[in-house]
DNA sequence: TGATAATTTGGGATTACACCAAATTATTCT
DNA sequence: AGAATAATTTGGTGTAATCCCAAATTATCA
């Protein structure tokens, strides 16, 4: 999706805060997993991690960590390892958040919870936040997601724009 | 997904009829689309009426259909058009109703009709043909889909499996 | 039949993703 | 410290899914 070297957030001040605008639409399934899998492992990750949990070769992590410093969602040391930069920890959370939204809701309709996340993880990426918000307040913002808390901290809801 | 030149179905004798083994996921985004408008079209379709469509080159249109003529979906008669093999008019059914089911599901969390639709053909492809029929079953099987009628005629449920 | 329209082919690009081998840097151990 | 080892990055490649353009082919219609 984003093969260009920079990606350009507009931010939003509210409540004496920054949001960026997204869509949510921004990363490619792979990245979605990198930057979820970072945010979940908190802190400095190293390459290797990365590689054994996401199965694939090193240098390929390699290049994607990069690729993901480059959008701005990562700081990267190099041979050192990398970590969320504001925007990479604001988006990882919108991430995890549409992932436990949707999880949750695929567990409504008889899916187990693995099934759930599976299928999930299959299509999240190209799924809106737009959508996401909306089905999480037509849910009642739930705080109890299948794969873990559902964080509503910087949750935007329709109500907030207008 | 499949650039295989041909792709196999397993086909299971059933009440007098055949029906292909599929997980739902054999087709590519883009591809789910031509199958679904050749399906809504009914009979002989041209290239150029699906380029028009789905807005791209006729030379793009006329690959993807030989393509899907090679994996089993389509016949194809060159320079005279396309329809559906009998492999093909169940898969397209099945995608038909993939599509309606999930963006009904979709209008039940605040979504209206159009971003449901929108939201939906945005990932669809990458749901599987079980998570549907369970999410099918629990929803008691609809007949009214948001873009049109839901079909359940080779619509297999869990309990016919086992 | 000859012009025009539709279709296909051949060539090429891009994005996302993956691997291997070789080079580079960090770490560890003696 | 200095060498061996481990981790990481780079460079080179490959595949699948899309897309477009230009040229060739086939159909259609007047």
């Amino acid at each position: 999706m984003a093969n260009n070297k920079y990606q350009f957030f507009i931010f939003l001040y509210m409540n004496g805060q920054n949001y960026p605008e997204f869509t949510g639409l921004e990363l490619s399934p792979r990245k979605v997993d990198y930057l979820k899998f970072i945010f979940e492992k908190r802190g400095t990750v190293k390459t290797t991690e990365i590689s054994s949990c996401l199965q694939v070769d090193p240098s390929t992590t390699s290049k994607t960590l990069n690729e993901l410093a480059n959008a701005g969602y990562l700081n990267h040391v190099p041979y050192r390892g990398v970590d969320l930069t504001e925007l990479g920890k604001a988006y990882a959370e919108f991430l995890v958040r549409r992932h436990r939204i949707l999880s949750l809701l695929f567990t409504h309709y008889g899916l187990s919870t693995e099934e759930a996340c599976t299928e999930v993880s299959r299509f999240e990426a190209f799924v809106s936040r737009d959508a996401v918000n909306k089905i999480c307040s037509s849910m009642g913002h739930p705080l109890i997601g299948v794969c873990g808390e559902i964080s509503h901290e910087k949750c935007f809801h329709e109500e907030h724009y207008h």
